[in-house]
DNA sequence: AAAAATATTGAATGTAAATTCAATGAACAA
DNA sequence: TTGTTCATTGAATTTACATTCAATATTTTT
């Protein structure tokens, strides 16, 4: 691939970024075509070039969303809260990490839940469900009496809740920064 | 006053709920006045008859979600935990008898947060400082030895971000249901 | 260096949505 | 009943964007 064509890629990324940047903190709706441009110091005829439809880049960007889902973590660990708590702090740090991640979970949020996201992206973004995944790690927890009792499904939705929230605050304002992540892990602690 | 002016503050009350739903589940940009006008069966033109701007109608519910402040509970508790307890259960009573609430939520949230949203209108969202009036709570309990260690203010903001993030799913899909209070409390309890 | 391909721009164009308006109908007061 | 006021409509008007395009510069290839 010659160089011409890396450059159109890393130019594409920016673009990419600057989206979803935009998105989250104005909204899709909210953003203009004009504002990701300007944000990255390009006219917009050119983004066009670079871009079919502001859709289109919202599409790519909830694709870019799915297929970052591989978390780490949530792997080898021993007991259901050492599953919690690795997933919380691999996360968290990551979030600190790199600050697309937490952007990146409110703008798949957003594509799940806002009436207004197109259905074929919605459908895209639905495809990660993460609430349900942690279900059969708390009926195992349940079981060896480490996680509390008490609805599953509605255990693992209040700390994704949790998780969601948290997410968001700090996608827009990183200033605050992130608890610990043992103080949200104890949401299920039995 | 006469039932004329009855009638049409009844017909305002209608418009504002129609467009705090369209509001919280599409979002303010991408609510259409012709989406709030279909809501409450009526032509857009006869809408402007009653708020002279969208921007006007989001203002009056920033207003409104600013005055809705006033919870009860958070008084007369004997600790820290007891004030957690009392604040969440009591909230959670009420978003799940008036499904307006948990939007409110949303709606305020979203004011704050968002860069699209007008400044003035932020300036009243902002009035809403949650996340403060939990801090001397939070030291008192800490005292006591019923609030964990930490700072307070992460802590406050952790709990507060988890309560934001129920309600943000609550509002879109309610038929998930609420967690427990206590679940939410164990953030922050020691 | 000439030609080809690609990048970039700024100015149309088209469209959808907000807002205005003139006209009509319904309730109300005299 | 008749004039007045308010409710309501649907059709302009205006505005704000997304998207397209023709023209120009820049880079690459030959």
């Amino acid at each position: 691939m010659g160089v011409r064509q890396e450059q159109k890629e890393q130019r594409r990324q920016e673009i990419l970024y600057a989206a979803l940047n935009l998105f989250v903190t104005k909204g899709y709706s909210a953003t203009k075509i004009s504002d990701i441009a300007e944000s990255v110091s390009m006219s917009v005829g050119l983004l066009f070039h670079y871009f079919e439809s502001k859709e289109k880049l919202y599409e790519e960007l909830v694709r870019m969303g799915l297929e970052g889902t591989n978390f780490p973590g949530a792997q080898k660990c021993e007991g259901a809260i050492e599953c919690f708590t690795q997933f919380t702090e691999q996360l968290f740090f990551f979030m600190k990490k790199q600050p697309y991640i937490a952007k990146m979970f409110v703008l798949m949020a957003n594509a799940q839940r806002s009436a207004g996201t197109p259905v074929h992206i919605r459908e895209i973004a639905l495809k990660v469900n993460t609430i349900e995944q942690f279900v059969p790690i708390i009926e195992a927890g349940q079981k060896e009496g480490t996680i509390r009792q008490g609805d599953p499904l509605s255990l693992s939705n209040a700390f994704w809740c949790s998780i969601q929230g948290i997410a968001e605050q700090y996608a827009v304002h990183p200033e605050m920064g992130l608890p610990k992540a043992e103080w949200i892990v104890d949401i299920v602690r039995g």
